[in-house]
DNA sequence: TCTGGGGTCCTAGGACCC
DNA sequence: TCTGGGGTCCTAGGACCC
C-alpha cells in the first residue's frame, strides 16, 4: 500500500502557525509580485473565490470579508515543509517528498498494521507537532492514494485518513471522482475524454486499455492501470537525482526599458542558477536567456525573444555564467520596449565529473574562479544569504518584486522573530 | 495601476551509426 | 532492373504536475 500525505491549504496554514489571532480568519497567500491569489484557507474557498485570480480583482472582497493576505514567503514554507517531512520519517522508512506540501509513503511491509489506525496517528502527530493540518490517503497504487487523499480532505468523518483497501471502495471512490481530478489528467485530456462521454474516473477505467494507449500514450495507459489497482509508478526516493534543467525567472516590480536594468536582473538570475548548479555538483552546458514585455497589455508594443548559447566549456562559476547570460541578453535586447519579465534557464546540465574540456579554451582563470566558489557559497549560507554578490547584480533594483504583505521568516531568521512583551 | 514560478516525462522526426 | 535492418541520440513541442 501507498500513502499520500498532503498538507491542507499549505501556505495559508503556514501563515497561521505563528499567528493564532488569524486561526479562524480567512487567509490568502499571493504569488510573487503580489500578483495572483495562489493559496486559500478553507474560508476563502467557501466564499467561492477561485485559485489564481488576480489580486486586484478581489480587493473589494478582501475588504468586505476582512481576508488576511500575505505575500509568499518561501523561506518560511520551505522550513515548515521540512518539519512535516521529518515527522513523517518517524513513521515510515521510505518516503518520497513529492512537492513542498506532499509526500508519498511506502507501506510495503506494514501488512500486519491496522493502516487506518496507523494513518490517523500519523495525521494527528504531524498536525499537532507542526501546527500544519494534513490529510492522508492510503491505497494500493499512488494514483489511487491521491484519490483517497481527496476524500480524506473532503469528509471530516475520515478523521484525516481515508483508505481504499477493497474493490467496493475503489469502485465507489472512482465513481465519485471526476476524471479531471485524476492525478495526471489535465485540461486537454479532460476535454478529450468528455468528448467520448467519459466523465468520472470509473468510466475511464472501463474504457479498453488499447484505446487509452492509442489516444493517451503510455502515460495514459499507466494511469489506467494504476486506477485499476495495478501499481505502475514506483516510490521515487529522489536520492541524488540531479536536476536536468533549471530556471530562475521573475516578473519585475516595475517595467524596465534600459539594458542596464535588465543586466542587473539577468545577472542575478544567472548567479542564482550558478549557485544551484554547484549545490548539485553540476555545470551548465548551455544557457538560455529570455525577456519579454507585459503580455497582459496588448495595447503596448510587444516584444519577446530568447537566445540559447552553448558554453565553450561547461562551468558553474558565477562570473562566467553571468558573462554568457549577458552576451545572450545583448543579442536579444531592443530599446524602446517596457520589459516586464526576464529569466535564465540552464538548458543543458552535466555532472562536474563529466566535463568535456576544450583544447582551445581561452579562459585560463576558470580553475582559479572555481576555487573561489565554495568560499562564496559558504559565506552566503545559513542566515547570510546574499552577503557576497557580484557587482553586476547591483544597481537600481527596479526589477525587485513587490512584496507588500510579507510575514517574518519566523523559523529561519532570528532578526525576524517578533519580540514578545511580557506583562 | 494591477495577472507566478519551477519542474518532469513522452513523442515524433531528423541525423547519424554499423 | 535492382538498394536492408536495427539501432541511438538529440530536439522541439505538448501535456502535465505542484
Amino acid at each position: 500500500m501507498f500513502g499520500l500525505v498532503d498538507c491542507n491549504n499549505f501556505y495559508a496554514s503556514c501563515e497561521r502557525v505563528f499567528r493564532p489571532d488569524i486561526r479562524t480568519a480567512p487567509v490568502g497567500v499571493l504569488s510573487n509580485n503580489d500578483g495572483c491569489l495562489i493559496a486559500r484557507s478553507r474560508e476563502i474557498k467557501d466564499l467561492g473565490i477561485k485559485m489564481g485570480v488576480p489580486y486586484y480583482q478581489i480587493k473589494e472582497q478582501i475588504k468586505r470579508y476582512n481576508i488576511q493576505v500575505f505575500s509568499s514567503n518561501y523561506e518560511l514554507y520551505g522550513d515548515m515543509s521540512n518539519r512535516v517531512m521529518r515527522l513523517l520519517r518517524d513513521f515510515v522508512q521510505d518516503i518520497e517528498v513529492y512537492s513542498i506540501d506532499e509526500a508519498f509513503l511506502d507501506f510495503h511491509g506494514y501488512e500486519r498494521f491496522n493502516l487506518k489506525e496507523y494513518g490517523e496517528k500519523i495525521v494527528h502527530t504531524v498536525t499537532k507537532g507542526t501546527g500544519i493540518p494534513v490529510s492522508l490517503g492510503i491505497a494500493p497504487t499512488k494514483t489511487l492514494a491521491k484519490v483517497a487523499n481527496k476524500f480524506a480532505k473532503k469528509y471530516p468523518g475520515y478523521k484525516g485518513c481515508c483508505i481504499i483497501d477493497t474493490e467496493e471502495k475503489r469502485i465507489k471512490a472512482l465513481q465519485k471522482t471526476e476524471v479531471s481530478d485524476v492525478w495526471g489528467i489535465g485540461r486537454q485530456h479532460t476535454k478529450f475524454l468528455n468528448k467520448y462521454n467519459v466523465k468520472n474516473a470509473y468510466e475511464f477505467t472501463r474504457m479498453p486499455k488499447s484505446w487509452v494507449r492509442a489516444n493517451m500514450t503510455v502515460v495514459g495507459e499507466r494511469m489506467w492501470e494504476e486506477l485499476n489497482g495495478i501499481p505502475r509508478i514506483a516510490l521515487d526516493e529522489g536520492l541524488d537525482m540531479p536536476k536536468k534543467t533549471m530556471c530562475t525567472s521573475r516578473a519585475f516590480g516595475e517595467t524596465i526599458s534600459h539594458i542596464e536594468g535588465l543586466r542587473e536582473a539577468v545577472s542575478t538570475f544567472a548567479a542564482m542558477c550558478a549557485a544551484q548548479l554547484r549545490k548539485q555538483g553540476s555545470s551548465a552546458v548551455s544557457i538560455m536567456v529570455f525577456i519579454h514585455t507585459n503580455n497582459f497589455k496588448p495595447e503596448e508594443p510587444q516584444y519577446a525573444r530568447n537566445c540559447i548559447l552553448d558554453l565553450p566549456v561547461p562551468t558553474s562559476v558565477t562570473a562566467e555564467i553571468i558573462k554568457y547570460a549577458n552576451i545572450a541578453l545583448s543579442k536579444i535586447y531592443r530599446p524602446g520596449f517596457k520589459f516586464k519579465k526576464a529569466g535564465v534557464i540552464i538548458t543543458g546540465i552535466c555532472p562536474d565529473c563529466a566535463i568535456q574540456q576544450d583544447l582551445f579554451d581561452t579562459n585560463l582563470n576558470r580553475d582559479k574562479h572555481a576555487r573561489i566558489m565554495p568560499i562564496m557559497d559558504k559565506l552566503n549560507s545559513g542566515f547570510n544569504r546574499n552577503s557576497l554578490i557580484m557587482a553586476a547584480q547591483m544597481g537600481s533594483q527596479k526589477w525587485k518584486m513587490k512584496q507588500n504583505h510579507k510575514s517574518p521568516c519566523y523559523t529561519t531568521r532570528v532578526s525576524d522573530f517578533p519580540v514578545v512583551k511580557l506583562h
